[in-house]
DNA sequence: TCTGGGGTCCTAGGACCC
DNA sequence: TCTGGGGTCCTAGGACCC
């Protein structure tokens, strides 16, 4: 298990050098949270999901420098980061945009230590962003692995558990809650019975934990006792669920802005269903005012539309949100937030075959989202866009403090003097 | 004034079938 | 008075992950 070190604040790293050595931190979409921090911003005391508004004093006075988050960039690094991995592997899993499981072979005359530091070191120097590699016989233990090649500074990022003297010892120091697969409420429940740290979990009755955990956790205290329960996933599945919502910059009660916002958040959903050649046959549209609003009631509108057949011609999902929008909208309301989730999701190949007599409006309609596809890709995201997104985007969110897209637009490619 | 945006899987319970 | 024993499918909600 490869996983990259504070990735955000890495990736911004690498091409402000300056950075190096000072506290970061990442903010969410809208500039709302900070969702990623740099080693020094943790010393600094600065929480994981800290508002960010509330903690303006507490940047100002360590220094810390504030970054919107710029997921071109960190989309485009961890391709990267992939690219490299895959020299070392044939079975690779991209398990999330800063992490990797590989199935490794131990090369003839050298220990896994020495593989897992040629590993970090070669990533180090292809894209600049420093990994801790876990290696183990489970991924559950392959993650523990990696959460203590980080935590302790002799390891120097790299530990194997099979090299360990004494895994259990190990395991003794790691809290229950750090385990991968077991949330707030499940370590909650476990410490509630004295089961508090790794090895406690590992040890415990396999009946209680299926009765209490689950089946998942059942797994997991499985994996942990070096059993592989969880299966190495290296096929990209097509998603099954397709969300794309926003949080507005300021909060919204025109129905006309509602509907550009919505407009927007549906190309871009479509969008991406065509670009994993699926199809769908439901649409939820949704609208949320502020939930941390000591003024005003928190109001939550979900409106569901199901089509005949499958497709993913942008325009048909358009109607249902207009449709939507009618039904859900109300006047003097100031929302927040707004979103839509497809659902009932097929392959593509599902498609009615009236496709493929190439006169028929879904043909043409198809034709269309190809070309507008295609010019998107070669040119830009939104070179071509539906006229309901609108031009000013009132609603845009907030993100004052973004670097430029280095590796991904070619006006914002840094130049050398 | 200002608090993100994606995903997955499992289970219980209800509706329905014979 | 006495009222079986199997199934399937769907949905909501809850757990988890990054």
């Amino acid at each position: 298990m490869i996983d990259c070190n504070n990735f955000y604040a890495s990736c911004e790293r690498v091409f402000k050098p300056e950075l190096r050595g000072k506290p970061i931190v990442v903010l969410s979409n809208n500039d709302g949270c900070v969702i990623a921090r740099s080693e020094e911003a943790k010393q600094a005391g600065i929480p994981m999901g800290a508002p960010a508004f509330k903690y303006e004093r507490e940047f100002e006075k360590h220094g810390v420098y504030v970054l919107s988050s710029n997921y071109a960039l960190y989309g485009d690094m961890s391709r990267r980061v992939f690219e490299t991995l895959s020299q070392f592997t044939d079975e690779l899993e991209m398990y999330s945009i800063d992490e990797a499981f590989l199935v490794l072979t131990k090369p003839k005359g050298k220990t896994w230590n020495e593989l897992g530091t040629k590993i970090r070191q070669k990533v180090k120097q292809w894209t600049g962003i420093p990994v801790s590699v876990g290696i183990s016989t489970s991924k559950t233990l392959a993650k523990v692995a990696n959460r203590i090649a980080k935590k302790n500074g002799t390891f120097n990022g790299v530990c194997a558990t099979m090299e360990l003297e004494s895994l259990d010892k190990w395991l003794h120091q790691v809290q229950v809650d750090d385990v991968w697969g077991i949330g707030k409420n499940y370590a909650e429940l476990l410490h509630n019975h004295g089961i508090d740290t790794a090895l406690d979990l590992k040890n415990a009755p396999d009946t209680w934990v299926k009765k209490n955990l689950k089946v998942t956790g059942l797994r997991t205290v499985w994996e942990l006792r070096g059993t592989p329960c969880i299966e190495l996933e290296d096929v990209v599945q097509p998603r099954k669920g397709i969300l794309s919502s926003r949080s507005f910059g300021v909060p919204v009660s025109d129905k006309e802005q509602l509907r550009e916002a919505l407009v927007t958040y549906t190309s871009r959903a479509v969008e991406k269903l065509r670009s994993q050649r699926s199809a769908a046959s439901q649409i939820s549209v949704f609208v949320k005012t502020n939930r941390f609003s000591k003024t005003e009631k928190y109001i939550k509108q979900n409106y569901h539309v199901s089509l005949p057949e499958p497709t993913n011609d942008t325009t048909t999902f358009l109607k249902c949100v207009t449709l939507a929008l009618d039904k859900i909208y109300e006047q003097g309301i100031r929302y927040h937030k707004a979103g839509v989730m497809i659902t009932a999701i097929t392959e593509e190949t599902a498609l009615q075959s009236d496709l493929f007599d190439s006169t028929s409006a879904d043909s043409k309609r198809h034709e269309l989202m190809r070309k507008l596809d295609h010019l998107n890709a070669k040119l830009g995201r939104n070179t071509v866009f539906f006229g309901g997104s609108g031009t000013h985007a009132e609603w845009k969110m907030k993100q004052e403090f973004k670097s430029p897209s280095y590796t991904t637009k070619w006006d914002e490619i840094p130049i050398v003097t």
